[in-house]
DNA sequence: AGGGCCACCTGCGAGC
DNA sequence: TGCTCGCAGGTGGCCC
């Protein structure tokens, strides 16, 4: 579920309410998540200050630190994750996995029916091995058309699958690659090693530009993501291709075309992308 | 070494 | 109505 934006939209929603708070309790109803919960989880966190609620990729970090101890926690929200902010007393719902409570009452539920997510503890989470490979953040000045142009010389992968390398740059997911390769004017199949130094300038302003709108709009909502407040996003208006396969292409009026790419849907027009 | 594919898991909609 | 199938926003790890 949750791309960049999803994650992004979760962490702002959730940092007012977290930071400077001390967590009270800790509730850990089920650990079977990616890799299992710490399960000293409680006796590390309870007691301890959240200081910090930063994102890197699609990883939530929360800094944490007490008398004993000081780190972060990792919490990844997979393909169905959500972290809501709760306020009032209802009782946790089916897949409700793990909660924080906090001083100021209010509670950090996070519910995972696939439970692909996780929830990790790393005292330096910089050179945790999900953390330390990770290629640049799209939305920084060191993601740029120069250094795609670069690391893709030589390489036959396709371009969508290039882009959605971690290791090239992270938070490209499925939704905003078919959507970022639209606007570039890209086939999502065409050899990543054969596209100039212009059109990947184009590539990665179509990528910042996707990014930061489904951020502004609370990220993008098809089935079932929610923010901290349980409210979806709004940028699947949005979407140009994604999830309109054999509707007629914005730019040029021709059928979207939908083929799969490791296990992935990919939609785009055989006439604006080359 | 690099690239492609599977697996992890639950829920939902389509089609029979 | 109820079953089965295929698909879903991620990504580490395995195999070729």
């Amino acid at each position: 579920m949750p791309e960049l934006p999803e994650v992004e939209t979760t962490r702002r929603g959730i940092a007012p309410h977290c930071e400077n708070r001390t967590i009270t309790q800790v509730t850990v109803r089920d650990g079977r998540l990616r890799w299992p919960v710490p399960g000293n989880l409680a006796e590390l966190l309870e007691g301890a200050v959240i200081h910090t609620v930063d994102r890197r990729a699609k990883y939530l970090l929360i800094g944490v630190s007490s008398a004993t101890v000081a780190g972060s926690l990792i919490v990844h929200l997979g393909m169905s994750g959500s972290l809501r902010v709760i306020t009032d007393q209802s009782e946790p719902l089916l897949h409700d996995h793990v909660e924080l409570a906090l001083d100021n009452g209010i509670r950090l539920r996070f519910n995972d029916p696939r439970r692909f997510g996780c929830w990790l503890w790393s005292e330096t989470p910089d050179q945790h091995p999900l953390i330390a490979s990770l290629g640049p953040e799209p939305l920084a000045p060191e993601f740029t058309g120069r250094m795609l142009y670069r690391l893709s010389r030589g390489k036959k992968t396709p371009v969508k699958s290039f882009i959605m390398d971690n290791h090239v740059v992270v938070g490209v997911g499925n939704i905003y690659a078919n959507e970022a390769l639209f606007k570039a004017g890209i086939h999502p199949r065409r050899a990543a090693g054969r596209i100039s130094l212009d059109r990947y300038n184009r590539l990665v302003n179509a990528i910042r530009e996707t990014l930061s709108a489904a951020i502004l709009m609370g990220g993008t909502t098809l089935r079932d993501f929610v923010n901290s407040d349980g409210k979806p996003g709004y940028f699947a208006q949005s979407l140009l291709v994604y999830g309109r396969s054999g509707e007629f292409c914005p730019e040029c009026g021709h059928p979207l075309k939908e083929i799969r790419m490791n296990q992935r849907s990919t939609v785009y027009c055989s006439k604006c992308q080359r």
